[in-house]
RNA sequence: CCAGACGGUUGGAUGACCGCUGUUCGCGAAGCUAUAUGCUAAUCGCGGAGGGAGGAAAGUCCGGGCUCCAUGGAGAUACGGUGCCGGGUAACACCCGGCGGGGGCAACCCCAGGGAAAGUGCCACAGAGAGUAUACCGCCUCGCUUGCCGGUUUCGGCCGGGUCCGCGGGGUAAGGGUGAAAGGGUGCGGUAAGAGCGCACCGCGCGUUUGGUAACAAACGUGGCAAGGUAAACCCCACCGGGAGCAAAACCGAAUAGGGACGGCAGACACUUCGGGUGUCAGGCGUAUUUCCACGCCGCAGUCCGGGUAGGUUGCGUGAGGCGUUCGGCAACGGGCGUCCCAGAUGAAUGGUCAUUACCUGUUUCGGCAGGCACAGAACCCGGCUUACAGACCGUCUGGCUUU
RNA sequence: UGGGGCGUGGCCAAGUGGUAAGGCACCGCUUUUUGGUAGCGGUAUUCGCAGGUUCGAAUCCUGCCGCCCCAG
């Protein structure tokens, strides 16, 4: 049974994650994780436990819109086949597009990913 | 064949695996009920079918639809916009046809193209003079003086001439020079020299006639040159414009706090602006429970109502719609008939990966190999404009060369 | 979506129709034993880009490009 995977929707919650300051740099991404403390159950926005959550950015720096698009749907899709498999459960995760995603290979984008999840401490073997 | 002008179409293809988001159908969950073999507005899951970025989706420069706000009607002022004429259109700053001006051998292209005899302003430098024109050089004329020439002489001068120089008065605007621009141009006549002073042609203004719906054009007559440029300087004239925007707007509506209504329970005293408020004691609630003390809070508990936030739903795609055909029109476009339904997201889908192939470039041992494959992403919708764009294709026309 | 502003030497900038000030910086010279200071001289501008109006445009008009800010 594969954990529930689900999207960050609002700005103050990219801003939370961004707030921890813990971040990996990977030739084709960006990778900022927060791992929800249990407590936060009693706020207004309850996440069911073991849930993971993702978000992606991509800013004007990467280029126009076509190019911005092209790079979010390629991190999307490599963190379709990572996150589910291997990220920590009960984190919120933020992925940064970056210049490079456009050139990057697939293989590359996918063991970027999985280079920063090991460097966060957020791997989770399947 | 080469060079060019104009108009239009298109904006790679196929397959495999894994996904995303609407629509619709079926089943199930779930919900409701009269508990049955019933029902389905919304929600969730599974399966089937079918749909899913552009010519510019862009810039947000104009014009509309739609929604709300304001507004009794009409007008004026201010502000902003538009500006040859006619037509098209829901409307436009757009489009079509025509006129005028400019460019090109031509096809064809470009033009904010109303008013400068209503007024104001500006026209640097240069130049004599820059807007009631001017007079520096020059040209002509008149006068004077000196030199000069001729005559005469009593040798002091006098008379005449007026080529040269100078001074003064007048005439002139042809020539020189300055400037972006010097108050019509060329020629002939004319004159002391000149000048629209006169004449011819051209230009310009005015009038009439003819053609044209009109802009305008042509012809004839006439004036005798007056009226420099600039309105993308102020301005004048004509016409148009209420404001804001789908994060508009409508509906549903949690928690918390606050507001109101209802009846129930609830005390006394003091002060007071006599609505109520404040203080003391009493009372209630909380600190697990009970009693006392202490502390904190306060009218208590309940039912209902309205506004309204988060959030959700609608707005939201049948439309000034696409395609085909026919009729009218030079055309833009309009009418008729037939046919089709064609994206609807909201941290925002329309894809990711791989393979084959088309095309282009380079290289080649002619087997291949390497690289590239434009501009660019809907956000309420529509009509335009502007800007970006690798290539491919089609049609019409112009000039040149060659051949027949 | 709506609104506003800016773009001038390498940097900061003035100039609102008449041919682009000033300061810092840079280079050279003088002064000084040397450096600094001080003084003198010099360099470099398609005025963001393109078109138009005008005799003439950084300035006026139109269309683009880039940057910044504000409101929701």
């Amino acid at each position: 049974m594969l954990p529930t995977v689900l999207r960050l929707q609002r700005r103050p919650q990219f801003l939370k994650v961004a707030g921890t300051r813990q971040k990996w740099v990977a030739p084709g991404l960006i990778l900022q994780i927060r791992r929800r403390p249990q407590d936060e159950q009693n706020e207004t926005e309850a996440v069911p436990e073991g849930v993971i959550r993702l978000g992606f950015t991509v800013s004007k720096k990467v280029g126009n819109a076509v190019q911005r698009n092209r790079a979010r749907r390629r991190l999307r899709a490599a963190a379709g086949e990572v996150f589910a498999q291997h990220a920590a459960l009960g984190c919120d995760f933020v992925v940064i597009g970056r210049a490079a995603t456009l050139k990057r290979s697939y293989d590359s984008l996918i063991k970027d990913m999985q280079a920063s999840l090991k460097g966060l401490k957020a791997w989770r073997e399947a």
